[in-house]
DNA sequence: TAATATTAAAATGTCGACATTATTACATTA
DNA sequence: TAATGTAATAATGTCGACATTTTAATATTA
């Protein structure tokens, strides 16, 4: 079976993503050729391919003749990160209340419904919930209707998860915290529908720096 | 001589970017393997390294076993591109604008004098111009004081200027264009330094938005 | 001993070869 | 003629080999 519509570059660069931002390898660690020729079973090409890629997307660094790393970490990324995270949430928000029309207003309240559902059931799925969750937020910024915003948002997303990943390494999730977010939720919710654009502002970029502390004393 | 701080695959990346920006290659224009090696004077390894990254910044897509292409361009991507990048130069201006700090000011000051006696020379080489122009924007948003932020700047500006260029082909820059941009310019920097937030943001945007109109003619 | 030089080992980056897949040109059939 | 099948040509993607460079280990000198 030599199928799968990807090529091995493709599959290999999924697989280094993923274990990168889930902290398989820890930053700043030598990322070497042959070894990962092994564990992943590929050539050099395909292999080199995907990290050129890592590259661009800044988990990888690399120095000619000296080989790749993983890239490092540090309060100010960290903060730096967040920061635009809320700030590019921020913007996709108030252009969605610009724009969204009645069927981003019934999807964004499906989305709540599935979230708070989940949130209040007895056994909750990790898994399952960042799923729900995710959807919800996507749901209030679809309505923004920018292809390259929504890149740049799952970009800074994907490298804001390396940071949260590292963090749940260590701490188990907060059954209170998780109340607390989920009354965040539904009050973005009614700010949103209320066309609320500078009180949904607000509360979006507070909602999204909130675990910035938290993981700042887990850097330490 | 086999010296230069980059690799090959980092030199080639370099050409190819350019390349695509300056419209050498068209949009949609295969990109085969073969020609490309002859032409750059690579093997395979280094120029497909190179082609992978430019998937990444979006000046190339690729099928599997059905090779390289240069990404394709349309009058969408173009008012997204635009919208974005506005949106996000505001989004530092704003941000500048509550951080920014006398070094800032006066640097902006000083960019701003220098943008505007090139721009009264009677003779102008415009790779001048748009250099001190440049500069002159960015002193406007150095003050946001977000890497992440300027990276997602930078890459937006690239894209851009791809647009732009492919209109400048056609079309000789207009002088009377020329004087009614530097007004802006002058008007930008006094509303940054009297600090007010609205006034900078409504402006940055409609002076961003402006060469859409006549991109998306040429377009057509 | 500390600093420098020398050698050996290991790792990187590049190349061309080759198997696999796609494309084109041509032939066959209805 | 149009549609389908077949052979040939061409292009892609992957691999291992190899030259070059870096790193580590060891020896030499002041």
């Amino acid at each position: 079976m030599k199928n799968s519509r990807q090529n091995t570059a493709a599959q290999i660069l999924d697989s280094l993503t993923n274990d990168i931002i889930q902290g398989e390898y820890s930053p700043g660690q030598k990322l070497y050729i042959k070894y990962l020729k092994d564990r992943y079973n590929v050539g050099t090409s395909p292999l080199r391919e995907a990290l050129s890629q890592l590259i661009v997307k800044d988990l990888v660094i690399s120095e000619n003749q000296r080989g790749f790393y993983v890239s490092d970490i540090s309060i100010e990324d960290l903060t730096d990160i967040y920061q635009a995270r809320a700030k590019i949430e921020s913007l996709c928000i108030e252009m969605a209340i610009e724009k969204g029309d009645d069927f981003w207003e019934a999807n964004l309240i499906a989305a709540s419904h599935r979230l708070n559902k989940y949130s209040k059931s007895k056994k909750i799925d990790m898994g399952e919930w960042q799923s729900r969750h995710a959807a919800f937020h996507e749901a209030l910024v679809v309505g923004c209707m920018s292809p390259r915003l929504f890149q740049i948002r799952d970009s800074l997303f994907e490298k804001s998860t390396r940071y949260r990943n590292l963090w749940l390494r260590e701490n188990v999730t907060n059954s209170e915290t998780l109340k607390i977010n989920q009354n965040e939720h539904a009050a973005l919710m009614i700010l949103a529908l209320e066309r609320d654009k500078k009180g949904a502002k607000r509360l979006i970029e507070a909602h999204i720096m909130t675990p910035v502390e938290i993981i700042k004393k887990s850097l330490t």
